[in-house]
DNA sequence: ACGGGACTACTACAAGTGTATTTAATAGCG
DNA sequence: CGCTATTAAATACACTTGTAGTAGTCCCGT
């Protein structure tokens, strides 16, 4: 099932703690960045339930929430749709976008080699 | 303004085409690799136009229809938002993560590695 | 000049999204 | 033991998306 924007942020939230969390300490998390009331966070919440990417497990008289998908998963799924999609499946010409537009600073490219470097190393 | 999946793909054909198409044209350019019915596809091309993303110029009794958007803006901006979104803006762990998944394959390598090389001589 | 075909414009409609409010249950406090 | 505060469930509602169908108009051929 698909995960909406908003949905997604609320997954964000989720995984960045260790362990399960309940309504309003996911609302409390994300009162920081975000200006949604309570009432749409928990909307979500229950949303993510039905789309199988929480659990919701009773704890006293509500719930605590746990991701039911990982985060590496759903970023490598996100990552490899829009590789696919706009760049016939090849990294390279991502990279080479981002270049042409400068949109690399000196430091990420030397990040780059050095990464890409190991990369070879590691086969 | 957003553009969904469905237009993306009706965009892309007409960004693979030099000239301005007509919408059957665009149907026809697009009834190879998809099943959507030509009144759904004019869907998609009024839609588009609505959302400045295509310029729809008379001809005769119908239209003509071209990109207002160039596809290496949409491309870079659909990049950037993934970049933002899942990696803190940072290109290099997107990277890693296809490499930890081994979803690179040797040549993937052999032209990051290639590329990355032009690309630090650039500068 | 009229009928038929082509092309557009308008309308339809259900599911998903963003953004909540209202209602019902319940558990702890007094 | 009943009231209030908390929490979850149900409902609301407008907009977008996917997927069309219908109606209206205009030009071409006869």
């Amino acid at each position: 099932m698909k995960i909406s924007d908003a949905e997604s942020k609320v997954l964000e939230v989720i995984w960045s703690v260790q362990g399960p969390l309940s309504a309003d300490e996911v609302v409390a998390a994300m009162n920081n960045d975000c200006d949604w009331s309570a009432g749409t966070i928990r909307t979500f919440l229950t949303r993510l339930v039905k789309k199988k990417a929480l659990a919701a497990t009773p704890d006293g008289r509500r719930y605590l929430y746990r991701p039911l998908i990982r985060r590496e998963d759903y970023v490598h799924e996100q990552s490899r749709n829009l590789i696919d999609r706009l760049f016939g499946g090849r990294i390279a010409p991502f990279i080479t976008q981002f270049s042409e537009r400068q949109d690399l600073s000196g430091d990420e490219i030397e990040e780059l080699k050095r990464l890409i470097g190991r990369l070879h190393h590691d086969r």
